[in-house]
DNA sequence: GTCTATAATAGGATAGAC
DNA sequence: GTCTATCCTATTATAGAC
């Protein structure tokens, strides 16, 4: 029995950067046995529903990477406007200033979205409720707190996809600098 | 010689639906040939070099939609804010409430968006131009005007994506309500 | 301008050896 | 747990008739 090649995480993380950079339509089994290193047969051993189970995999694996960006900026020590900015320097890492796309949107435009609905729909969940908490716990109404949330993810999610169609990552960085002012500015 | 089945524009308009239905990637030439009712050779005729003119052509055919959607609102006669209005009901139509995907969004994240890149690219600023040039109408000062107007496209795509991946179109409503009111508001 | 038929390839998936 | 070899289907694309 040959060791395993690498360990499931460093598997799923390349997956993620994979799925990321082509799409869940986009990427063949092909690119994903040259990104991976593994042969066919050897992914179908990790995943034996295929294609699909890795996205969905990589979809649990993505909430984890959640949790170090969001929530533990969020639980670390400070006023609620310097965890806002951890949490801000954290996805500018993630998304490497507007560079690189986000999994859950990839996985949105993909052919079979359906199949992903509810963990897209969880993983979207997550994250607002998160930077919802935090804006009450900075004194905001729940009610704004929660739209600022939204609105937070809305535009960074949007700022992707216009800076990588308009091939500039200074859009991507606008709107971060935007949210560090916006998001927890009390109501008037 | 048997006569054409359809204009090139209904074509194209079934071409853009499929495509912000499915994705680029996602869209196979079956599909294609159901959609417009064509067969395989029929659709090389009008498209020699395949799928990516397909995408070129309707790329092309959108920036005549963004035309009617944006422009011709914001020819029409009334104040600022009112063809700021008609401009986002336009838009509300064009993408459903919410429940309807942007193709360009749809094209930056198919595998060779590098090849659209220009189109892409043109599209945006197309777009984002037109919303500045409402804003320094409107009194704003340019700088302000285009952060104002860049803001606002990247609400659109974000809340679409959202709106998506939550399986709630009431994320898209809401961020068309918030930019009806901040796109034209003076600065402090 | 459209069709049927066909080619050529790439895609996802499986069997069985080691 | 990984590999090589194979299978079948879907996919893109072309040839040639009408």
């Amino acid at each position: 029995m040959p060791a395993a090649l690498m360990s499931k995480d460093d598997m799923l993380g390349r997956l993620m950067a994979l799925f990321r950079e082509k799409g869940f339509d986009g990427a063949s089994l092909a690119d994903i046995s040259a990104a991976t290193g593994l042969g066919k047969s050897s992914l179908y051993h990790h995943f034996p529903d295929g294609k699909e189970e890795m996205a969905q995999q990589v979809l649990a694996y993505l909430e984890t990477q959640l949790e170090q960006a969001v929530f533990e900026p969020l639980r670390a020590s400070g006023s609620p406007r310097r965890k806002l900015d951890r949490m801000l320097d954290a996805l500018d890492r993630f998304y490497d200033g507007g560079k690189r796309a986000c999994l859950l949107e990839r996985l949105c435009a993909s052919v079979d979205a359906k199949r992903f609905r509810r963990p897209l729909g969880r993983a979207f969940a997550t994250w607002i409720d998160a930077v919802e908490a935090l804006g009450v716990e900075a004194g905001l109404p729940p009610a704004l707190a929660r739209r600022r949330a939204e609105d937070m993810v809305v535009r960074i999610e949007g700022a992707l996809i216009v800076a990588a169609g308009s091939g500039d990552p200074e859009v991507f960085a606008r709107a971060l600098r935007d949210l560090r002012d916006s998001v927890l500015t009390p109501a008037r």
